[in-house]
DNA sequence: CTGCTATCGTTGGCGCCGCCAACGAATTCG
DNA sequence: CGAATTCGTTGGCGGCGCCAACGATAGCAG
């Protein structure tokens, strides 16, 4: 009465979208709770590990467009996690560089989403969550070597 | 300088959403070249498997909202692979049954997704495409037998 | 039989998300 | 210098999942 059907279920790219859905809405719950919003740890975990940047280089490394950027950048400045400066070397760039707090508050969303995949995939193992995260890892690399390789159909508009 | 954070990565949280969005547009265009829509094939497999059923009922196997049903119905009919009947036992349901024509309409579809799901999880051998499919399996079983537990926090409105 | 409540289908609309378009400012190149 | 390009910003669009409310029907308690 409630089992999708098999020819469902049995497909990846299915169960893929269903896991996404909830496990977004439990992640949203949590960093809402920490008042932050999802690209916000995106952006915060390039800063450090990748040292100051400007917002286009942050978006092609976590792959955020540069309109929602703006947006973000915004809200971290706001809460004083960032600092927005414009490039002195070329002046249509602006440099994002962490602050302490930004640090901070990173190591406390890094975390709380850590907890989040726990709670999310906890039916498997360690070594099963570990090759979950090497499998999907693969198939994302290769969608990023075959994008672009051909004409985006889609995007009808 | 394309390489995203190991912080990021390493989340499969991340991964499956980046691999969602792709795999959605993917399938998405494959299903337009038929002149379908996602939800057609959920439908059309539900009705398949379990045969005749009311609107409710194969939602709650799918997991598509009954605003959405409605729709979907609809379309489903005008392509005239579908019949909906007011229920003569409970004139509030509507039974939809499977036409021929929906039938081979959806083992087309099936064809199409199947050869979807190749090309998407391409860098997998056989072997670790099975065991995807099973790891996300079990992570879906949990998510179903934890929702409904906890209040939805979310839903922000 | 008569209300009260619950269920189903339908319509309309909301919020989030990813993305595109267009513009101004700044830079680079011919 | 002029043309083309890049970055940031604003505004808006389309798709998706979902909720709210309504009419019609059905089940239930008194």
């Amino acid at each position: 009465m409630e089992t999708a059907p098999a020819r469902l279920r049995g497909k990846a790219s299915w169960l893929i979208g269903r896991i996404t859905l909830y496990a977004h809405r439990r992640i949203a719950d949590a960093l809402a709770g920490e008042g932050a919003h999802g690209h916000h740890f995106s952006i915060l975990a390039a800063l450090v590990e990748f040292g100051p940047a400007s917002q286009i280089t942050i978006g092609q490394r976590c792959l955020i467009d540069r309109s929602d950027m703006a947006e973000m950048v915004t809200e971290l400045v706001d809460q004083g996690l960032v600092v927005r400066a414009t490039d002195p070397g070329d002046r249509r760039r602006n440099v994002i560089t962490l602050t302490p707090a930004g640090r901070r508050r990173f190591e406390r969303l890094d975390a709380v989403l850590e907890q989040a995949q726990r709670e999310l995939f906890a039916p498997l193992t360690p070594a099963e969550h570990h090759q979950l995260v090497n499998l999907l890892g693969r198939v994302f690399d290769h969608q990023l070597s075959t994008v672009g390789a051909e004409p985006v159909r889609s995007r009808g508009r």
